[in-house]
DNA sequence: CTGGGTGCAT
DNA sequence: ATGCACC
C-alpha cells in the first residue's frame, strides 16, 4: 500500500522530530493500521505531559444542556403551561420558548411582537426575576457534583463535568464486550466498542444516567455532549435535540468543526472576535484554521491568537474548574429612559433591596461595591456600560449579612457617591440600565482566630481532603447521607464507589424498574474490525484543493505537501497540532464540508433517546406518598398560583404569592439542615441508620479521601481561593 | 430595553 | 479599578 508508506514515514519523521510526543510503539500491537491508530488517539491530546502519552490520557468530558431551561422551569412551576405554546419574557423579548412554541415556529430571543405576530396563543411568562432559575440551576450543579466534583457551571443552564477518573475506575470492572454507546455517536449510525473509544462509551454511559438522575429527581430534560475536550463536548451536544445525546470519536473532530456555519459559532469566540477576523478576511471556521499564525499573533497577542486558532481546529486543553459559589452577586434592571435623579435613587434603592436580601441569605459578607450604568446614545447604543466601585465599609458590611434594614440606605448613599462619580447631573443624562453589584465576598470569620481557620480549611493537616470541593460536600445534606452510606456499604475507599445514583436517586425498586435512558440496542452490532473502520474513515474522508502556498507555508521542512494533502483530515489535523511549537495547533483542511446539517433520518440510537415529557410515574408516585408532601418539585417550584387575563387576544400569565410550604409534621426526627424529601427517599435500613446517629449526636462523618485529581496543581490558587468560602457553596446547593 | 454571571487585559 | 469579552 503505497498510501501506508507514506503515512508511515511522516509518522517516523513525527517521532524523531517531536520530541513532546513520545508514543511508545513497542508495546502497540501487531499489525498493519497500528500506526494509524496510535496517531489518532495518542497524538491529539498533549496536555498531559506526565502522563503516559496513551488513550488513557484523554479526558472524558461531558456537557449538560438543559432544554429550554426558563420554559422548563416554568412548566414545572405551573404544569398546565406544559401543553401550551409558552415563551418566557424578558422586557421585550422571548428569551426562551417551550418546544411547543417551537413548533410554531418561535425561536430564542424574537422580540415579543415577532412572537405573538407567528403565534397569537402564545402564553408568556414574564422571567426577569431570576431566583427561580437561579436556585434550580444549582440544583442541577449540585446533583452532578454528588457524582463527581470535577463540575464547572456555564451560565445558568450548562454544565461540564471531568468524568475522566470515573470512566477509569469503571472500566476497569468492566469488560469492553459488555459496552456500548448510550445515546447517539455523531456521524454514525452504529459504533463498536473496542480498546479506542471505550472511554467515550462509558462516558456516554454516565451521561445518561446522570440525564435520568436530572430528569426523575428535577424533571428536567437536556442533551449532553461526550468529547475528550470541553470545546467538542459542547459542540456536540446540541447535535439532537431536544432531550438527547451525543458522542464525538476524535477523528471526528474536522467534521464537526467544519460543519460550523461560521467562526461565531466556535463557543469562545464573540461578537468582537469575529467582526475582529472579518476585518482580516476570515469568515469561516476553516478560513481561520489556515490563517498564519504570526497574523494571527499580530492582530491578537500570542495567547488569544494560538487559543482561538486552536478553538478552531477543536483543540481545547483548558480543565473543568470546579463550580464554588458565586463570586460576586448583582442585580439589574434595563428601561427606556431614566433622567432624573430622583428615578436613579428609586431605582436603585429597589436594586439595593432585593441584592441585600439576597447577600444575606448567602451569608458571607461582601467588601466591594460597584455601581453600573448604561447610558443611551445615538451611536453606540449597543453597550458602553461604565462602572465605578468602592470598598463597603464595616458597619455596612455587617449590617447587610445580618440583614438589617439600616443596610439600604447606606449602601444607597455609596451608590449615589459612585454616581456622582460617573455623572454630572447638571447636564442632562438618558440612561439605559443601572446594576448593583457586590463582590469580594468573604465567609464571615467563626469565632475562631479568622487566620487560623484559613489555614485549617486551606491546609488540611494531612492527606486528607485534598480536593476544596469535598470540604464543601460534607456540609452539604446529599453528600451526608450518600457518601456515609456508600461508604458503609463499600468498604470505606473511594475508589470503589459506585454512583451514589444507586443510594440516592435510586433508593426504591420502583424507580429502577423504569424504562431506562440506556441504550436498550444490543451492543452485539458487529460489522467491522477495528482496522476496517478505521480504513473506511481514513480513505473516505480525504481531502484535497488546499491552496499549495498556503501548504508550504505551514508544513515543517522536508514534509511533501503532495503527501501530506492525501492525509485525512483528522491526521492532518493532528499532525500540524504537533508540529506546532508548545501547544499550538494548525489545520489545514480541504474543502469546507458542505453536509454540516444533521441528517433527519439518522435514528440509529433514536428508540432510547426519545423526549420524555413528564417524568416517570412511579416517581410521581413516590413523591405523592412521601411522608413530607413536600417534595423538591412541588416544594421549590409548584408552588405559585397564576392568573391568567386576556388581553388583546394575547394571554398574560401573572405570578401571584407563593403557597407556603406544606407542614412538616413526619421530619421532626430530622435535622434541620437535612432535606426531608431526600430523607424519605433513602432506603428504611439508612433512614434508621441515620435516626440512630443523630439521636446519639454523633458528628458527621468525615471522609478521608485519597481523591486527587492530576489537574489539581494547575489550579491550586484558585481552588484555594475558591475553598476559603466552600463551605457557603451549600447554601446555594441546599434545598430550600 | 434580555439578566446575571465569569475571567482577562490594562 | 475599570472596561471588554464571553456565555
Amino acid at each position: 500500500m503505497i498510501k501506508s508508506d507514506i503515512l508511515f514515514s511522516l509518522y517516523l519523521y513525527i517521532h524523531i522530530s517531536v520530541s513532546c510526543v513520545e508514543v511508545n510503539m513497542d508495546t502497540d500491537e501487531e499489525g498493519d493500521n497500528d500506526w494509524d491508530r496510535s496517531l489518532e488517539s495518542d497524538m491529539l491530546e498533549t496536555g498531559g505531559s506526565t502522563d503516559r502519552v496513551t488513550s488513557i490520557s484523554q479526558r472524558v468530558i461531558l456537557h449538560f444542556d438543559l432544554d429550554c431551561f426558563y420554559a422548563q422551569v416554568e412548566m414545572i412551576r405551573n404544569p398546565a403551561l406544559r401543553n401550551k405554546p409558552l415563551g418566557i419574557q424578558q422586557k421585550y423579548l422571548i428569551v426562551t420558548c417551550n418546544y411547543v412554541a417551537r413548533e410554531h415556529g418561535l425561536n430564542k430571543l424574537m422580540s415579543v411582537t415577532d412572537a405573538v405576530e407567528k403565534c397569537p396563543q402564545l402564553v408568556l411568562v414574564k422571567g426577569e426575576d431570576l431566583t427561580h432559575y437561579r436556585e434550580m440551576s444549582y440544583k442541577v450543579t449540585e446533583l452532578l457534583m454528588s457524582y463527581c466534583p470535577l463540575v464547572e457551571r456555564l451560565g445558568f443552564d450548562e454544565n461540564f463535568m471531568d468524568v475522566t477518573e470515573m470512566v477509569e475506575r469503571r472500566l476497569k470492572e468492566t469488560c469492553i464486550s459488555d459496552l456500548s454507546f448510550n445515546g447517539h455517536v455523531y456521524k454514525h449510525e452504529s459504533m463498536v466498542v473496542d480498546e479506542e473509544n471505550a472511554r467515550l462509551a462509558v462516558g456516554s454511559v454516565i451521561a445518561a444516567e446522570m440525564r435520568q438522575a436530572i430528569f426523575s429527581t428535577l424533571g428536567l430534560t437536556g442533551c449532553a455532549g461526550i468529547a475528550n475536550n470541553k470545546l467538542l463536548a459542547k459542540l456536540v451536544s446540541g447535535t439532537f435535540k431536544p432531550n438527547q445525546q451525543t458522542t464525538l470519536l476524535p477523528y471526528s473532530t474536522a467534521e464537526l468543526m467544519s460543519s460550523l456555519t461560521g467562526l461565531i459559532k466556535v463557543p469562545g469566540i464573540g461578537y468582537k472576535t469575529r467582526e475582529k477576523l472579518k476585518a482580516l478576511g476570515l469568515v469561516s471556521v476553516r478560513d481561520l484554521q489556515l490563517y498564519s499564525l504570526p497574523d494571527l499573533v499580530r492582530e491578537f497577542g500570542e495567547v488569544t491568537a494560538k487559543r482561538i486558532q486552536n478553538l478552531a481546529c477543536g483543540i481545547d486543553d483548558s480543565p473543568v474548574t470546579p463550580a464554588g459559589p458565586p463570586q460576586s452577586l448583582s442585580d439589574e434592571d434595563s428601561f427606556k429612559k431614566i433622567s432624573t435623579l430622583e428615578e436613579v435613587q428609586k431605582k436603585t434603592e429597589e436594586l439595593l433591596t432585593s441584592l441585600t436580601e439576597r447577600m444575606h441569605k448567602d451569608g458571607r459578607r461582601p467588601h466591594t461595591f460597584r455601581l453600573t450604568i448604561r447610558r443611551y446614545t445615538v451611536t453606540n447604543r449597543w453597550f458602553s456600560r461604565e462602572s465605578r466601585q468602592c470598598p463597603i465599609p464595616n458597619h455596612t458590611g455587617l449590617k447587610i449579612t445580618c440583614g438589617s434594614s439600616e443596610a439600604v440606605p447606606q449602601l444607597l448613599g455609596l451608590s449615589m457617591k459612585l454616581f456622582h462619580k460617573m455623572l454630572d447631573t447638571r447636564e442632562p443624562f438618558h440612561l439605559t440600565l443601572l446594576n448593583v453589584c457586590f463582590s469580594n465576598l468573604q465567609a464571615k470569620s467563626s469565632s475562631k482566630s479568622s487566620i487560623a481557620s484559613f489555614f485549617t480549611q486551606k491546609f488540611p493537616t494531612t492527606t486528607q481532603m485534598t480536593s476544596q470541593q469535598q470540604v464543601s460536600m460534607y456540609d452539604f445534606p446529599y453528600f451526608r447521607f450518600t457518601q456515609a452510606d456508600v461508604l458503609h456499604k463499600e468498604d470505606k475507599t473511594w475508589n470503589s464507589m459506585k454512583p451514589i445514583k444507586h443510594t440516592w436517586i435510586s433508593p426504591t425498586q420502583e424507580l429502577q424498574t423504569q424504562p431506562p435512558l440506556i441504550n436498550s440496542k444490543s451492543p452485539r452490532q458487529p460489522v467491522l474490525e477495528h482496522s476496517q473502520v478505521t480504513k473506511m474513515n481514513t480513505t473516505e474522508s480525504c481531502m484535497s484543493n488546499v491552496p499549495e502556498k498556503t501548504l508550504c507555508s505551514r508544513l515543517p521542512p522536508g514534509v511533501d505537501p503532495e503527501v501530506f494533502k492525501l492525509l485525512p483530515e483528522h491526521i492532518q489535523m493532528e499532525l500540524i497540532s504537533s508540529f506546532q511549537s508548545e501547544d499550538t495547533a494548525q489545520l489545514i483542511y480541504g474543502p469546507a464540508d458542505t453536509s454540516s446539517d444533521v441528517d433527519p433520518a439518522d435514528h440509529s440510537t433514536w428508540a432510547f433517546n426519545q423526549p420524555a415529557p413528564e417524568p416517570c410515574e412511579s416517581a410521581l408516585n413516590y413523591n405523592r406518598n412521601s411522608a413530607s408532601h413536600n417534595h423538591e418539585l412541588s416544594k421549590n417550584l409548584s408552588s405559585a398560583q397564576f392568573t391568567v387575563e386576556l388581553n388583546s387576544g394575547l394571554v398574560k400569565v401573572t405570578e401571584s404569592h407563593d403557597i407556603p410550604p406544606a407542614s412538616q409534621e413526619h421530619q421532626s426526627d430530622v435535622p434541620a439542615n437535612v432535606d426531608p424529601y431526600v430523607f424519605s427517599q433513602l432506603p428504611a435500613d439508612v433512614q434508621r441508620e441515620l435516626l440512630t446517629e443523630w439521636r446519639q449526636q454523633k458528628p458527621v462523618l468525615k471522609i478521608p479521601s485519597k481523591h486527587s485529581h492530576k489537574t489539581s496543581s494547575t489550579r491550586d490558587k484558585k481552588s484555594a481561593a475558591k475553598g476559603s468560602q466552600c463551605n457557603n457553596i451549600l447554601k446555594y446547593f441546599k434545598p430550600n
